[in-house]
DNA sequence: GTCTATATCCGGATAGAC
DNA sequence: GTCTATCCGGATATAGAC
């Protein structure tokens, strides 16, 4: 019955995920997450792999959040390049702004050799394809050079997982060092992608657009 | 008998090293590690707190290579900003050249929410403070003001792990990707330290020192 | 075929005797 | 400073229930 294992797997993840947030990612054991959605520690691991797994759905789960609520918030955004860059940033922001812990915690299994994990593995490609489609589709604007949009759009996904991992160890008092963080850096990058497409910048954006394509940002693995 | 542990210690660290590299860290067990090293787990345990703790000592020892060798070639390199920066970066890759795999398995420690191994903890800081200072001294140059030197090591810092990262998982023949990358992002990084001297430039100007020294690149708990 | 339970393995970590 | 014994929890094997 694929019905209630798909019930199985969702109580299995919010029992886990209330856990996670309650006493921490490493401090929660496996028994405990099967304990608490009542079955067997057999049945949990029939049902997700192991802890791995379930970080990747809760991963899922975040990236739809974040997509869902920049979309809805768009709506309401007015037009310019900058502003509907900082719904996205800030809105990311605020969907994850109760798991800084929780995320600080799983920051590791980001950048880790866990190929299902690692945000840079093929088996990770449809979230980050999601993610970098998200930022493509914000600087599709008139302002910023056509040629210069696919690797901009990669700067900004790679951009925005530095700023989460800021985020997460930022202690400031609502996060204010991230916020400001995140202006800055968008009015940076901004006024770079403007001035970019000026004759006398030519040299420069030569450069960006080799290091961002030619070279790659992202090593070959991630093609 | 404190020169006998010593003695010990090294062996272990040489032992433990030797196992990480040939099997990988995570497939490295305690157990293998004392038994190679001619003692029993518990002797092994005595001796380093985990394995987080031969880790640590390897940073150490990796981080006194990387300085040597750069205090080294400096000696011959010529006097340009940008020339010692590359030869600052392109030695600390050649220095762990060999240790691409296991460092890749390593990185998510680095930002882990392991306070003893995290680039970000306070318990890193003597090792953080000697390559900023590292960073500090190349950035004492006549062609960078005065009052942007101290964050730009500090961004330059963060730029070098950036690129270790990106180092550990491009499968590039010879590693060529990360070399372009780091080519690139010198020039780039010396040229905004030359034009951001400039009046033209002085809005620019204050927004990245604003971002970098009063926003601070990182978060609180680096001070 | 879908799900659950028990038993067991393995390795990191610790306790306490010597 | 070294040992043995033990704990704990992630992971797996496997048998069987529905």
């Amino acid at each position: 019955m694929a019905r209630d294992a798909e019930a199985t797997r969702r109580r299995i993840l919010a029992v886990a995920l209330a856990l996670f947030r309650e006493k921490g990612f490493a401090k929660t054991t496996m028994r405990q997450v099967a304990r608490e959605a009542g079955m067997s520690l057999g049945a949990a691991y029939h049902h997700f792999d192991g802890k791995h797994a379930i970080v990747q759905a809760y991963y899922a789960q975040q990236n739809a959040a974040h997509e869902a609520a920049v979309r809805a918030a768009l709506e309401q955004a007015g037009g310019g390049l900058r502003e509907r860059l900082g719904v996205a940033f800030h809105t990311g922001l605020d969907v994850r702004a109760g798991d800084r812990a929780l995320m600080r915690e799983l920051a590791p299994l980001v950048i880790g050799p866990d190929e299902a994990l690692s945000a840079f593995s093929p088996e990770s490609e449809p979230l980050r394809n999601q993610s970098i489609a998200l930022m493509r589709d914000l600087v599709d604007d008139p302002s910023v050079p056509e040629d210069v949009r696919d690797p901009m759009a990669l700067a900004l996904w790679a951009l925005f997982l530095g700023v989460l991992l800021y985020f997460t160890r930022d202690t400031s008092p609502g996060q204010a060092k991230t916020r400001a963080l995140v202006d800055g850096a968008l009015d940076l990058a901004v006024v770079t992608m403007g001035a970019i497409g000026l004759p006398a910048f030519a040299p420069v954006r030569a450069q960006l657009t080799s290091l961002l394509r030619d070279a790659e940002l992202l090593p070959d693995e991630l093609a």
